[in-house]
DNA sequence: CTATTAGGACTGACCGGTTAGTCCTAATAA
DNA sequence: TTATTAGGACTAACCGGTCAGTCCTAATAG
């Protein structure tokens, strides 16, 4: 049995990514678990301390799922590490039925001119996050799958960027084409010739 | 003097495209326009109906002021087509301050998932914006400028998706870098070899 | 063995404030 | 006379958050 503040971190999760996180109200998440407000706020001292901390909790779950067993993964070649990101990410976002979109995304989009400590936390993610790639993408360029008149930074900003573009418009059309097809072309243009 | 109408409509514009849709109270309108509630519910049925209409301004504004001057600009090349285009998209995000963000793709990321009026109007509308681009491309293929052997629909898939993730960096790290930086990488990487 | 204390988990009632939207009357302007 | 504007009272639902106090368990003191 899951104790109150697990099934609470466990629905807003949930909820923060699908409804977004000023649009999920406590009473929403409270519904959710059967957990009453007074405990609630006897486990978190406010609604933003959650979402920070839920942040947190989809940082370090997408480092351990998507950098260390994809983009991380050593053992297999550069440009087919970079083909299974994005085959997972496609996956990720089908399997939500085109809904929901990138939590990292939303939440920078909703929160980054209406509140520092989520923008900040966000900035500093992404960073990581392209420098992964760039990792990636440096090493292809060494083993001249990845085309080298180009910087890997310049390349990682791109595609990093790229990404979240994608998953909006997936959003938006309701369909995965956007995510797979601009995927496939990005693997076209960085191509070595 | 331009009358109460008017003003909700330009305040409101403004309002949420700094603030968010949802994020915009009438409250906050009516305070920002003098205007009484009486009377916004007067010239509009609901808080919906005054988003979309906003949203079909915004369109036909960009359509004359980004497409019409830029990438329709036909007396030019389209290679410098698409160059003054990102020029004048980091500018306008430059003078917002890296704040806002693209009022289309905030506005879809926000409303997608709970409004399909919103989420259909916006899709048709990126739909468009992708053929406006793709015609530009097109254009650059057959002139060589461009490389012939990925699709303009492809490509101008690709250019729709970065951009509105490169903007979306550009308010998250607050710097239009990613915005500049990845508009010339993606020109270096279409341009034909 | 028993009385006391400490602390974490939890409760239900309640708070002031905000939300979009309604309704009605009356004044004013084209 | 018809379209517009003003003013204000009102509603029902919702918002994040607080409060005093209860329940249970485990450690400690006499």
């Amino acid at each position: 049995m899951s104790t109150s503040k697990e099934k609470v971190i466990d629905s807003a999760q949930e909820l923060f990514h699908l409804k977004g996180f000023q649009n999920t109200s406590i009473d929403t998440i409270l519904e959710h678990t059967g957990v009453t407000k007074s405990n609630l706020y006897y486990h978190f001292k406010s609604k933003e301390e959650l979402g920070l901390l839920i942040l947190e909790k989809r940082i370090s779950e997408y480092e351990r799922r998507f950098f260390s067993e994809t983009l991380e993964n050593t053992s297999i070649s550069p440009e087919q590490r970079l083909k299974n990101y994005y085959k997972k990410v496609t996956a990720y976002h089908k399997n939500l039925d085109c809904r929901n979109g990138c939590p990292f995304g939303n939440l920078a989009l909703e929160m980054s001119d209406i509140n520092e400590k989520f923008r900040l936390r966000l900035s500093e993610f992404f960073n990581h996050w392209q420098r992964i790639i760039e990792l990636c993408i440096k090493e292809g360029i060494k083993q001249k799958q990845f085309r080298s008149d180009i910087s890997s930074k310049a390349i990682s900003q791109l595609i990093i960027s790229h990404l979240e573009g994608a998953i909006l418009m997936v959003k938006t059309h309701r369909s995965t084409i956007p995510l797979s097809s601009g995927s496939k072309t990005i693997m076209k243009l960085i191509k070595s010739a």
